[in-house]
DNA sequence: CGTGAGCTTGACTAGGTTCAAACGGGGTGG
DNA sequence: CCACCCCGTTTGAACCTAGTCAAGCTCACG
């Protein structure tokens, strides 16, 4: 009986999940573990794809770099989510470590080795797919059509919602990424960054107890704020 | 067999380019023609997501309206591009047409009933949900990173290899889209994009004969533009 | 207790938005 | 057939948001 797989944080991600009872050993014994430092790389988007990676513990980024230096963070990756299910020769995105992470690894060629014995696996992976283009395409609107203060105050709840379920049902919560890593995924400076969380900060919306712990005061205001609401 | 299908623009889509010969009789005794008008709407973001489309001819947008009503164009669709493959419960994006088009329309259930008999096709359609996602991400990354001339130069690259299959091997293109559009999809004003229009032909880099009709001079030059390299 | 990386704040600048006006081309009605 | 009108586009000028550059601050760590 897979233990390790019993206790892990990603025990319920929408692909684990799949598999009930001992129905995970299967899973599990085509599975790798991997582990990297904080800093260090995952994947690159130039790998071919071989792999898929499923990350139990710790935090990274999903992100682009071009040729002039400047990165683009497409996501950030929690306990649970999956890297690199979207088929294609190359992963197009490279995956960095905030934190210390450990993931699990299939050959996407076992995993669809699986597919027979349990056909709703298939359907998982495509479905995992499926919500990462939703998330995509919200972060798309959000960098198409907000403004800076918009932009904070939408990452802020959205990494409230993504972190809510490892923090426990407490109002606040630690960032696990930088300014820096923040105004890459908006679209930004990294002064504007911090002038946005100053100015919520300001209007009592949130609350910084140091500069990576956030207090949300006031959720439906910040959801107004996101709707351009200027009230 | 299916004549319909034969002479259809998007006879080499992804999808129907998956049935071969006299199969894909198969594919369209199961489908529905639907058409319409320009500017009319095929499907709206709260939709239930029922159906799945794959647009014959014409061009429509994949949208999203907010609601202090600005919108985020995702993606423009052409010819053998498909429309609501992404499982949900709803397709999270209007689809508007720009032109008069023609689409074939499948019940997502039935579609999937063809998954047994036929079953690469069901890695097709999953396929094709992910290049969706690549292309969402390379704008994702133009939004974030890029400047108003670099945007626009992106654009045109993109638009060109869209519709070189339709247009021929002219380097000429008529544009089915307005400025607004192209703003919409770029997340700037329409007088930003006009700007950058007249930059780029004041450059030598494209040329306007028609406000709508673009000759790429230099696809080389744009390139660079793109690259940020500011030469 | 000193150091340095990351964060904040200030002053200035630049690029894009906004508002306003002029232009152009296609379609309509006289 | 021509004149007019309208919509989409272009251009100009003022404004403003966010970027840039630079300095000071905070806090974790050695």
């Amino acid at each position: 009986m897979g233990l390790v797989c019993q206790q892990c944080l990603a025990r319920n991600s929408a692909l684990c999940s799949a598999m009930i009872g001992d129905e995970i050993d299967d899973l599990f014994s085509i599975a790798h573990q991997v582990k990297v430092d904080e800093g260090g790389y995952l994947l690159h988007e130039e790998d071919p794809s071989k792999y898929v990676y499923n990350l139990s513990s710790g935090v990274c980024t999903l992100e682009r770099l071009a040729s002039d230096g400047s990165r683009q963070i497409m996501a950030f990756v929690y306990p649970g989510d999956f890297i690199g299910i979207n088929p294609g020769p190359f992963y197009s995105v490279s995956a960095q470590a905030l934190a210390p992470i450990v993931a699990c690894r299939w050959h996407m060629k076992d995993l669809e080795g699986l597919y027979s014995a349990y056909p709703n696996l298939e359907q998982h992976v495509h479905g995992i797919a499926s919500r990462v283009l939703a998330a995509t395409m919200d972060q798309l609107f959000v960098l198409g059509r907000k403004n800076a203060v918009e932009k904070i105050a939408y990452f802020l709840l959205y990494i409230d919602g993504r972190q809510r379920k490892f923090d426990g049902h407490s109002d606040s919560f630690v960032l696990p990424m930088t300014r820096i890593d923040i105004a890459d995924y908006l679209g930004v400076a990294v002064e504007t960054v911090s002038r946005a969380f100053s100015q919520l900060r300001r209007r009592g919306l949130i609350e910084l107890s140091q500069a990576w712990v956030v207090t949300l005061k006031d959720r439906e205001g910040l959801r107004e704020v996101v709707e351009h609401t200027v009230g």
